[in-house]
DNA sequence: ATATAAGTTGACCATCTGGTCTAGTTTTTG
DNA sequence: CAAAAACTAGACCAGATGGTCAACTTATAT
C-alpha cells in the first residue's frame, strides 16, 4: 500500500454535509418526500444542487440518511428502566422526554409520520426488527408491572400506543392546533399539554402523578 | 331559452365520479398528494387517464373532492351535545364513533392527517373557520360541565386534542402497530383498543366508564 | 512545492407526468 | 328519429426535475 488514505471527508465536507441535512429535514417535513424539491433544499442550504448530489448519491441517499439521524432520537430512559423501578416515574419521564422531541424536534416527528402513514417504505427491515425487539422488551416489563399489581392496565401495547399518538400529535398536528386555539404551542403551552397527558396516561394506569410532574 | 339544461350528469357520470374518488382515496392515502400518479388512479378505477380529468377538471381538483368527501365523516352526535348530557356517556360515545372512523375509514384518517402535516394547504378557508367555531363551542360545553363539577380537566383543548390523536392513530400509524403487534388489529381488536382509550380517557377527567363501554 | 484528493459549478439531458386536442361513440331528450 | 349532450379514448405536448458530465478551484499531505 501506498500512501494512506486520508480520511475522506475533509472539515467542509463534514459541515456541509450538517447543513444541506438541516435543510433537507425542513424540506421533508414540509412537502414530503415526493414534494421536496432537490433545487429547495440547496437553496435552504445556499449551495448549489450539484453540491447535495455530491454528498449524497441521489435523492433517495438524502432522504435516507435524514430518516437515519432522525431514528436516533428515539432513543430514551424509558429503554433500559428495569422492574425494580418505580413505573409512575417511569412513564411520567417517558411522555415528558416525548413531548420535549415534539416541541424542539417537530420536523423530525413529521417525517417519521409521514414515512409510517405511507407504510413505512424506506425503513430497513433492520431497524424495523430492532423496534420490535425493544417493543418485546418493554412490553415485557409493563407486564411485570402489571404481575406485581404495580401496573393496572389491560394490554400494554395500547398504553404505548396512546403514549406516542398524544405526544407526537402536538408536532405532527401543530398547524390544526395553532389554527384551533388561535395561536401556537408555546414553551408554557407545552409544559401545561405535558402535564395534562401525564395525568392522563397515569390515571388510566391506576398510578398517581409524581410530584415532579404535577 | 330554448331547452332547458339537462341534469349535467347521466347516470354514467355519477357512477363514474364515485368509481374515480374511492380509487383516489386509495392512491392519495398510500402516496400523499404529489406522490399520486393520475394513471394509476385511472389503473385502480379501470378507467383510461383521460376521464380522470374529464370529470374533475385537474389532479388537484379531484383532490379537493376526495378532502371534501373525508370532512363529511367528521360528524358526530358530540356536535349537538348540551350541557344537559351526561359527559361520560358523551365522550365515550365520541371517543368510539372516532374509533370506529379509523376502524372502517383509514384512508380518510391518513389523507387528512397528511394534509395537516404538510400545514394544510388545501383546507379552505371556510372549512377551518367552521372548524374553530365548532372547536369553541364544543370547548365552552366541556367548561360548562368543569364548572358544574362533573368534569375534572385542567384545559378541553388538550382532552380533544388528545382523543383525536389516539383513535385516528390507529389509522395513520396501522403499518407501525402491525408490525409491533405481529399482526393487524382485527374488529375484536378494535373493540379492546377503544375500551382501553375510552377508560384512559374518562379516568383522566374523573369519570367512570358507563357499563355499556366496559 | 507539488501531487493528489476534496470540493465546486454551470451546462445539459432523459424521463416522467399533468394536461390538451381532436375525433369519435353512446346516451338522453324532444 | 334526429340532435344535442354526455362520455370515451388515443395521440401528443410542455414543463419540471432528478441526475450526469467535464472542467475547474481549493485544500491537504509528504
Amino acid at each position: 500500500m501506498t500512501a494512506q488514505k486520508t480520511n475522506k471527508e475533509g472539515r467542509i465536507g463534514a459541515q456541509n454535509r450538517a447543513r444541506i441535512l438541516a435543510a433537507a429535514e425542513q424540506e421533508f417535513a414540509l412537502h414530503g418526500y415526493n414534494g421536496t424539491r432537490l433545487q429547495n433544499v440547496a437553496d435552504r442550504a445556499q449551495l448549489p444542487k450539484t453540491n447535495i448530489l455530491y454528498y449524497f448519491k441521489s435523492k433517495e441517499g438524502l432522504y435516507l440518511a435524514v430518516l437515519e439521524q432522525i431514528l436516533t432520537l428515539w432513543n430514551s430512559a424509558f429503554d433500559v428502566a428495569t422492574v425494580d423501578d418505580d413505573p409512575a416515574l417511569v412513564l411520567a419521564n417517558y411522555v415528558a422526554e416525548k413531548m420535549e422531541i415534539s416541541r424542539t424536534k417537530p420536523e423530525a416527528s413529521k417525517i417519521y409520520a409521514l414515512e409510517i402513514i405511507n407504510g413505512a417504505p424506506n425503513l430497513s427491515k433492520f431497524y424495523k426488527e430492532q423496534h420490535v425487539d425493544w417493543m418485546d422488551g418493554r412490553v415485557a416489563l409493563l407486564q411485570a408491572w402489571i404481575d406485581q399489581g404495580k401496573l393496572s392496565v389491560k394490554d400494554p401495547y395500547y398504553l404505548l400506543f396512546n403514549i406516542w399518538a398524544c405526544s407526537q400529535h402536538y408536532a405532527d398536528f401543530q398547524a390544526q392546533i395553532a389554527a384551533l386555539r388561535g395561536k401556537g404551542m408555546d414553551k408554557q403551552d407545552f409544559s401545561d399539554a405535558t402535564k395534562a397527558l401525564i395525568h392522563m396516561i397515569l390515571s388510566g394506569c391506576g398510578l398517581s402523578v409524581p410530584d415532579k410532574f404535577k
